[in-house]
DNA sequence: CTGTTAGCGCCTTCAC
DNA sequence: GTGAAGGCGCTAACAG
């Protein structure tokens, strides 16, 4: 059995009360007290059970981070900033994998809010829009991360999407490109990713006179590696094929590299190639990969503040902060 | 305030012990009982306290998952799969980091094992030696997860690295290489990893007859892309340059791709490359990356199981379980 | 089959 | 500055 506060008493011949001052270091303590029972807690090795203690003060120190899917190396490069800068607030981050499953993330998202583990959550939601977050009532604060879903009530962080891929694509303009293709997503009124950065892309296009025509958008089931090559075919099939893809993760346009390789096609001198999200693989694939980089590190930072002042009982209304990013332009886009 | 048991026994007007037999399908309770209680479940929308009821019981249906670093591919690939199982066995699963630093992975270990909050712990270690874990009490299970780290008194679960290598560097022998250098870790006696996946190397090479001179092994501070590259210029620069690489990890190999990409030398005609991991990136690259793929899916299975066993109260002796593995044959090392 | 009681381990009023 | 008592929400004994 796992000794308790109360075996520490009785061996330092103090009250309860007294060890538990000495443990969570409160103010007024004698130091004759503190030494027997710092010596009374060294020796029976005490810890103190989180469980009881997150019963009593209804608080754990512990947030949910809900992420669609662990493999995907921009939400793992997420995860990480989060769990670096939690540790330092003296959080712990629990992870979870909703599998980019409405129901499962609605599923996770109850337990975690309502069955007092955590004292707030994190969530990374691909596919849940406003209308059913709206029905979620929650006990503790929940922060959005990613695109923004139509307007819920909670607050959210992420960068311009529309600009970034405005961005995205008006480089791919400058460098010269004109038959500018896009690659992801649904455009579905729940995928928000896709829709923003769709908008974003024809912004560009429109701007500098270029045409938006519709089989230059290519759907892709999900944003991985796997879903680009049935996209880059069809794209390639048509009679005036594009001269640039923009794709809407790194993944994709990676997949989209492979695939380019595999019909005969070189990159950038051939078709140039654009990613969303800056993950670490995209700086060493052959050519490597330009992308739009999202401030990682400052939504991590800016998202566990938002949560812990709701924690700490911020009651601002719901806001939505945007986090800067970057075009890091690399040899796909660039070397002739 | 959240709604208690006790409240919703109030409005049913049962007792609490009615309620909980109802929320936890208890066997013998009457119908009308059961309707009467489900109403004034919904109506106040009840969800238990999962603290509560872990204090309770003395065990909280989560398990911890310790690993090095989420954004390493074969690590998130790992967790995935652990998640899914374990989801399928209704058990939650905390994802922590250690950053592989032997200190904070003792410090994460202790808490997750001490203070309740998990019924058992998946570690996955890099950086702790068999003595370092042998001073650690446990109150609840640990499971290991990867090399064995000297003979601990824990339950272990992986691969046989040493004939995995061993395959890998016989599958270049059999496609005509002769100075194959073996690129990652550092051999120093607490990374088991490459010390065992070295034994399997030079076991291969001595076997055809092959050299093993000391300079065609180059040593890694970790194991990712970003590693590579120093040790590919080293093992080039040598007056009889390596013709194939057998990398301790895919995104050594994947670095390795990218610095012989600049060196100017072609993959496989030039020098083969074979890595070791087989995460999904290695079916994308150019060329495709030959590995060893461990079945993630079976060691998860496998250590979820044992784990479960234990907390259950299992007491056989500790036991090293090793799954089954693949060499993946791609075009890293097969078309010329 | 159901109600009453007690206590998991901790922290926090309230007295002293 | 320290001791005593109560209760966070739940379930496991033990009656009935």
């Amino acid at each position: 059995m796992a000794v308790t506060l109360r075996d520490v008493a009785a061996l330092a011949g103090v009250s309860p009360r007294s060890v538990s001052n000495v443990v969570n270091d409160f103010r007024y303590v004698s130091p004759a007290m503190q030494a027997k029972v710092r010596a009374a807690l060294d020796e029976l090795d005490y810890k103190p059970n989180l469980l009881a203690r997150g019963l009593r003060q209804g608080r754990t120190g512990t947030i949910a981070l809900l992420l669609p899917e662990i493999t995907v190396a921009y939400f793992s490069e997420l995860a990480h900033e989060i769990v670096e800068r939690a540790s330092q607030l003296g959080i712990t981050v629990m992870i979870d994998e909703t599998s980019g499953a409405p129901n499962r993330e609605l599923a996770l998202l109850e337990v975690a809010m309502r069955s007092s583990w955590v004292d707030g959550v994190l969530l990374s939601t691909l596919g849940l829009n406003g209308a059913a977050l709206a029905g979620v009532k929650s006990d503790v604060p929940v922060v959005l991360l990613g695109e923004r879903t139509a307007k819920s009530a909670l607050d959210h962080v992420g960068i311009d999407n529309v600009r970034a891929s405005r961005d995205a694509v008006q480089h791919l303009i400058d460098s010269g490109r004109r038959r500018i293709a896009a690659i992801g997503g649904s455009h579905a009124p729940s995928d928000m990713t896709s829709r923003l950065r769709l908008k974003g892309y024809r912004a560009a296009l429109r701007a500098a006179g270029l045409p938006t025509e519709d089989y230059l958008y290519a759907r892709t089931p999900k944003y991985r590696r796997g879903d680009a090559a049935v996209a880059v075919r069809a794209l390639l099939a048509h009679p005036e094929p594009p001269d640039a893809l923009f794709c809407f993760s790194d993944e994709l346009a990676i997949g989209s590299l492979r695939e380019l390789y595999e019909q005969g096609l070189r990159v950038p001198s051939d078709i140039s190639v654009v990613g969303f999200d800056d993950i670490e693989e995209s700086r060493f694939t052959t050519p490597s990969l330009t992308s739009i980089s999202p401030d990682k590190h400052q939504i991590a930072s800016t998202a566990l503040e938002t949560l812990m002042a709701r924690i700490a009982g911020s009651d601002l209304r719901p806001r939505a902060l945007q986090v800067g990013y970057q075009l890091l332009a690399r040899e796909s886009s660039t070397r002739q």
